[in-house]
RNA sequence: GCACCCGUAGCUCAGCGGAUUAGAGCACUGGUCUUCGGAACCAGGUGUCGUAGGUUCGAAUCCUACCGGGUGCACCA
């Protein structure tokens, strides 16, 4: 309908006017229609006419092509065409949902989740792993075939600071480490503390700032047995900790990388590209972003170690040893990362151009919580595994003998995050976060069993089309048929909370409209029983696209 | 100092390819119930849209400057 609209408008402009037009449809106030359209205000200025004279012109030609499914056109305001369609023809677009294929032919590349071995998973892991993949989810729903990796860090100076408290505390006898209750040092419980003190000594000890530096570097050439042993029994444990992390959210990667196998790549793209690329400083080598209007990188320091920088590109060799024919390449991290990328990317530019055309990095803000900020380097971290707990003990307290504890409780915890606009920090508050009420995941859960429900009760066959609707109806059904707006605005934008907010408000409409009419036994139980069908169809398919469950009864 | 993100109701946030009357949730007050699941619905807002300019017939939305907060700027990731 929407294409059909707009291109009769670009044919009338055309006609009437002799101009190019992109005429752009939004969904105006109900009062005004179905449609809306502000061609006459942009074109006011460039035809030097006053808009509600072309907006009359416009529209008269819109009645005079007697489109099919447009019952009336008028102008408004200062120029706005307003535009509704019959019944028949606004029940054909709200209750069929169509899959948005806008991302057709593409194949996608998408990183996130990049949690770090000997590292506490805080509360920013948890919220950019949870948009991540809903972007993810979109990304396919819209056609598009996307492969999800994740990256780790098992090397490094994160890495050498832990492993060094860790043989402080054994005196680096590695018999004595247990990943249970076996030895003496319980790395389970602990694991993600020694990262802490290892800092602490780092940057306050100068002969521990030492050893860590011959940690790190025994790390990357494994030549310690000790060394060896800690970092082997700690990466993998850390792992088996993000794997339930994953597990309980539903993420699955196709591959996971480490940065132990992206060093000697990386290292080797930066060696060959001295003198062209990268050059000389201090003894170590570096990119000179001051070229691109950005600073200066180390990507080899002077210990002819690869950093992070040198990692990264070694990691997109293989990304595309890996995956030879994607279209897009996108990297999900938080917008401390914003400025590195750009130099990063920057280098990039001079050795893989494609590569680096076809990477797009997107930001999110950082979560502060409402009982203080949160700062990996002072200790006060709420763990992502905490707040995970806290709100399943709220959650379960609520449904004390449900067998759909789990799905409410993946729902309060990913809405939470999901209903933000992604980009700006946002304020974590505890409280609210496990809260039912409002604008939850938990309450378009419920919406959901509550449709579902009619829908088990009712007998009568649902009709397949739509002649004539009552005004109740016709709301909810024009709310429908804007999902697919949402999904391509959230998709485009690589925004979830569109979905969030579309699905929110379709709740509330349907909640109005239930409060005040009947659908079992009224004499339109039909035709409302195929609004309601659509209207649950629609909510599960936005909650699966956020990663929420949606069950039949709660 | 430079760069990026952000400043909208008491609190947490939408809205920002300009446009028809600035919206939700929480909290607070009052109401609706012979419930197709009340985790619902209805009613109640004096908001300098950070400040000041600019562009425009029209700016929360675009531009500039400033103020305030966050983050990042050479051997961390």
């Amino acid at each position: 309908m929407q294409e059909k609209i707009i291109q009769a408008i670009q044919a009338i402009c055309s006609d009437v006017f002799n101009v190019q037009v992109d005429p752009v449809l939004s969904r105006p106030d109900e009062q005004f229609g179905d449609y809306a359209c502000n061609v006459a205000l942009q074109l006011s200025k460039e035809l030097n006419k006053n808009p509600r004279e072309i907006g009359q012109k416009i529209a008269d030609a819109l009645i005079d092509s007697d489109i099919e499914g447009v019952e009336s056109v008028s102008v408004a305001g200062p120029g706005f065409i307003n535009m509704t369609l019959t019944d028949s023809a606004l029940a054909a677009d709200g209750l069929i949902i169509s899959p948005t294929r806008s991302g057709e032919g593409q194949e996608l590349l998408i990183e996130f989740g990049n949690f770090n071995a000997l590292k506490a998973v805080h509360l920013g892991h948890l919220y950019s792993t949870i948009v991540s993949s809903s972007i993810q989810k979109l990304l396919s729903r819209s056609g598009a075939k996307v492969h999800p990796i994740s990256y780790h860090g098992d090397v490094g100076m994160h890495v050498a600071k832990a492993i060094w408290a860790i043989g402080q505390d054994i005196n680096w006898d590695a018999s004595k480490l247990a990943t249970d209750d076996g030895g003496t040092l319980s790395l389970k419980t602990n694991l993600g503390t020694f990262y802490k003190q290892g800092n602490t000594a780092f940057e306050s000890d100068p002969a521990a700032a030492e050893q860590i530096r011959e940690v790190n570097r025994q790390v990357y050439v494994r030549d310690n047995e000790a060394v060896n042993k800690i970092h082997e029994i700690c990466v993998q444990l850390s792992f088996e900790l993000f794997e339930v992390i994953y597990g309980e959210l539903g993420v699955t990667f196709e591959r996971h990388y480490w940065e132990s196998e992206t060093a000697d790549p990386g290292e080797k793209v930066v060696k060959n590209n001295i003198g062209s690329v990268f050059e000389k400083s201090d003894g170590a080598i570096v990119y000179k972003g001051e070229k691109d209007g950005l600073h200066t990188r180390v990507f080899i320091n002077s210990e002819g170690l690869p950093t992070y920088e040198a990692k990264d590109l070694g990691l997109i060799e293989l990304k595309k040893r890996d995956y030879p024919n994607i279209t897009k390449s996108i990297i999900i991290t938080g917008n401390e990362q914003q400025e590195y990328f750009k130099v990063m990317l920057a280098a990039l530019k001079h050795i893989h151009p494609e590569q680096a055309a076809q990477t797009e990095h997107i930001t999110h803000g950082f979560l502060s919580l409402t009982t203080g900020k949160m700062s990996s380097r002072t200790g006060n971290v709420f763990g992502a595994q905490s707040l995970m707990d806290a709100t399943r003990v709220e959650v379960n307290k609520n449904f004390p003998n449900s067998d759909v504890q789990h799905n409410v409780y993946i729902a309060a915890l990913k809405y939470t995050f999901l209903k933000s606009r992604i980009g700006g920090d946002i304020v974590f508050d505890v409280a609210e976060s496990v809260s039912l009420d409002g604008n939850s995941g938990p309450y378009i859960q419920y919406a959901y069993a509550r449709a579902r429900s009619i829908l088990r009760k009712c007998e009568a066959a649902p009709v397949s089309s739509i002649d004539a609707l009552e005004a109740g109806e016709r709301t909810l059904v024009r709310k429908l048929s804007q999902y697919e707006d949402a999904l391509d605005k959230a998709t485009n934008e690589r925004m979830p909370h569109n979905i969030c907010a579309y699905l929110y408000e379709l709740a509330q409409e349907f909640n109005r409209f239930y409060e005040k009419n009947r659908v079992i036994g009224n004499e339109r139980e039909a035709v409302r029983i195929a609004i309601v069908s659509a209207y649950s169809e629609v909510l599960k398919d936005g909650l699966d696209t956020l990663g929420i469950p949606a069950p039949e009864k709660m």
